[in-house]
DNA sequence: GCGACAG
DNA sequence: ATCTTGTCGC
């Protein structure tokens, strides 16, 4: 990719790394809605679109309570490191469109797990001003440092540590399935975070049920305008 | 030329 | 992310 364009994302990424909090700004009992967030993307006369999709859940109960779409055209090209520029602007309106204010928001990508701790996650948090999780389906590796696979039981996982700082997590969510890996997003802890996914994972799916919902909705906007 | 590469 | 059938296993 071109040079100058890197640098300047890369300025923005990590002008906002001071910023970071990985402690609760919140306590448990005041976490009542959480936000599963993703994209489908697909291309129509040449053009390429993207539709975000957000759906609040009840942490107790686990029912959808809210949810809201935005779907236009993707300006921004994916580049590994730098996922929140093409994302984070779908993200946005999607979120305007809600009734409801989520106490937190579950991110299909990494946070702090990422080489200027800065994923999807994390930045989103600076402009949605709540706690952010990133939850990942696959590992982005990091000064080439591998993961450690976790032991096959529901709830092992590994810490993914770099120059002794913890990065992030490897989860297995469900017995016998790949696992998934957890980073902080901004304004809550590791432990937090992991005990939060466990929470929404059920049986169909090693995703937390609010990634998990929030990726089927896409796919369904994905085929309504494909059908027209 | 080859391997890497969140989504 | 997306393109895509069958197939192995519970």
């Amino acid at each position: 990719m071109n040079n100058n364009l890197e640098r300047e994302l890369q300025k923005v990424q990590n002008d906002l790394r001071s910023k970071i909090k990985l402690n609760n700004t919140f306590s448990s009992e005041e976490v009542v809605l959480v936000a599963g967030v993703d994209l489908a993307y697909w291309t129509e006369d040449n053009t390429d679109y993207a539709v975000c999709c957000i759906q609040v859940l009840d942490y107790q109960t686990k029912q959808v309570i809210d949810k809201a779409e935005y779907t236009g055209i993707v300006e921004f090209p994916y580049i590994s490191g730098y996922l929140a520029f093409r994302e984070l602007p779908f993200v946005l309106k999607a979120v305007e469109r809600l009734e409801s204010i989520p106490d937190v928001y579950m991110f299909d990508g990494n946070g702090y797990l990422h080489s200027r701790h800065m994923g999807i996650a994390t930045q989103a948090s600076f402009e949605l001003g709540k706690p952010t999780v990133g939850v990942a389906k696959t590992y982005l590796k990091i000064n080439n440092v591998d993961f450690t696979m976790p032991e096959n039981k529901v709830g092992a996982f590994e810490d993914i540590v770099i120059e002794d700082e913890v990065y992030g997590r490897v989860l297995r969510s469900r017995l016998d399935v790949k696992p998934i890996f957890i980073s902080c997003g901004n304004w809550i802890d590791l432990d937090t975070a992991t005990n939060l996914t466990m929470h929404f994972v059920e049986q169909d799916s090693r995703l937390p049920v609010t990634t998990r919902f929030a990726d089927l909705a896409t796919h369904e906007v994905k085929r309504r305008y494909q059908n027209k």
